[in-house]
DNA sequence: ATGAAAGCGCTAACAT
DNA sequence: ATGTTAGCGCTTTCAT
């Protein structure tokens, strides 16, 4: 197996074959019926190739072909399951298409998502996969503007013509909120993943709508967060069971708020779920092990994933645009022990 | 914010500035003082740039400089918390030097890595690391031979010139066992990962060292499993108990492998820790909520990735490949509450 | 202080 | 059926 450090060029490749750089090009890109090289030309070619252990420069052939095989990825923690599980799905589809991926990590800052997204758009990536901070969208527009093929995935931006591929908040808040209701509790404080975001936006406004449904007025003291963490879930579900005493349940925007609210609701006494019952959307690993399994609204995140890629897939393929802009991907409320019913008072 | 569908080369902005192509690179690569221009032309060339919206080709400029600022990742499962962890490291420290990281999935298959290895190379990624699928070592040892620096991670291979970072399996494991042994268990049964990695061979040989130490034999009925999954567990575990009713510990060599573990243990009517005691290497999430929180001997999964970063980088800095060859990170045991004292009989 | 021109490794007209 | 040659966009000798 001769591997030299591979500084090799196709012109060595036609040397030792004894035939034209053109010739060699051909023969190993498989175009040898189309230009009707011999077979024993062609036969020869590959040997050669094989015997030096030639391996075509993909940077010149990008230069030259103007398509780079490179798909740009941008996330906001690659450390946190739910975008890993993205990058994941994005990153296998794109290879099984010849594709690779970059993946780069914004840290949840916006201005180096800007940034890892210029230098992507210098690497010359033909699409661009990307889970903003979520905040600010310009520079994306921007992007989808130029015409590079790209899907924003989860933080989306309401008004847009971008692709974009998101959960459906509404449905699930909706859900988990109603089983909140019918298990008789009126007093449901919210806790807030990162406000200004699109999901917990929708989310909260959509706990807003089923309990106003339910002739239940949402009052602002009832929310409270700033961050899908732990830390915040644990601030704010005690500032929330501080203030109100009345709080039967809480709705938390991911499953670090939930945990983090747990943390605060024994450390205040309450027992989940007699004493306080606890829904939150996403999901854990190793759910049904916990001391109190948690129910949860969880989204589909590979397919969340999985459509990502395939809308990508399909511009660079057709090189239009999909006519549906705002995807949802249904998500599934599994009810598992953290709810109870409210005892009869 | 000027953005043209940047299909802008140089030349434009040279045209622009009315100034020469090799004036106007000079000019936007900070060479304006060593090549003398005036600085009222540097700042021409700079102000035309801007104002086209200039994005210098990465491509052009890789294949003329023969420096990509890539850089490759190769991982077995990037939605397996301990790769996205290790990626992520990896990618951030990558973006801190400038470098981009493509990240490739081998989803646990040795062709799939050989394969995508080699697409890297042709990429002419500036560097690699790698978490192999661990079985074969050949196609590695043949990318180090080639003078790229290549950074090995987790699946080591035993002897080898190759630059790797792997944890403590050892010593974490006679930790575990040595709680094990305090607490009066000797009859210990083993549940075994991929069989035929390093990180598994280690750690069954040193459950076996620490056992022999106690005099105590362990026999390869005592041991069963063959992947680090939570089905493996399961299996095994049912298997060992199923066969050996005097069984009171079990070692898994992973956490999936563990709850798999603990689901046959309820099966079959067993209680941990009162009836079966449980340690296991690597860690979970929220692992204090669990109904029986988990004792583990946990990797330091980021430093793992930290190092390997600060290894890669060295190399690329200095040229030369660092003289430690395996470098080996500590663990540490978290004793939570499956490991219970072996009441007397 | 600035430019012309060569060339990185490859592909694709355009010959023959 | 095969070869010559012109570039892709950039950097860098070598001139001036």
């Amino acid at each position: 197996m001769p591997k030299a450090r591979s500084s090799l060029t196709l012109s060595d490749v036609a040397r030792e074959a004894k035939v034209s750089v053109t010739t060699a090009s051909r023969a190993l890109n498989g175009l040898a019926e189309k230009y009707r090289i011999s077979p024993s030309t062609a036969q020869l070619v590959r040997e050669s190739a094989e015997k030096l252990g030639f391996r075509p420069s993909q940077v010149a052939r990008s230069l030259r072909l103007k398509r780079t095989g490179l798909l740009g990825i941008v996330v906001p923690d690659l450390s946190n399951a739910f975008f890993s599980s993205i990058a994941r799905s994005v990153t296998v589809s794109a290879e099984s298409d010849g594709f690779s991926a970059i993946l780069a990590d914004s840290g949840g800052e916006v201005e180096k998502e800007k940034d890892l997204i210029e230098q992507l758009l210098a690497r010359s990536v033909e699409a661009l996969v990307v889970c903003p901070v979520g905040q600010t969208f310009q520079h994306l527009e921007s992007v989808h503007q130029q015409g590079l093929p790209l899907v924003v995935v989860d933080r989306c931006q309401a008004e847009s013509e971008m692709i974009q591929v998101t959960s459906d908040h509404i449905a699930g808040t909706r859900q988990a909120i109603k089983l909140l209701l019918e298990n008789g509790h009126r007093r449901i404080g919210v806790l807030q993943g990162l406000t200004g975001t699109l999901p917990c936006d929708e989310r909260l406004q959509a706990v807003s709508d089923s309990l106003a449904a339910a002739g239940i007025r949402l009052d602002s003291s009832m929310v409270d967060g700033d961050r899908f963490t732990y830390e915040s879930g644990y601030r704010s579900a005690t500032n929330l069971l501080t203030r109100h005493s009345d709080i039967s349940a809480l709705f938390a925007m991911s499953t670090p708020n939930a945990f983090g609210a747990y943390q605060a609701a024994i450390e205040l006494g309450l027992r989940v779920p007699e004493d306080l019952s606890l829904v939150c959307f996403d999901d854990v690993a190793y759910a049904d092990f916990m001391q109190v399994p948690l129910t949860t609204v969880s989204q589909d995140v590979p397919e969340l994933g999985r459509l990502a890629a395939s809308l990508v897939a399909e511009q660079l393929a057709n090189g239009n645009c999909p006519t549906q802009k705002l995807h949802r991907v249904p998500v599934t409320l599994h009810t598992r022990s953290s709810v109870g019913k409210m005892s009869p008072s």
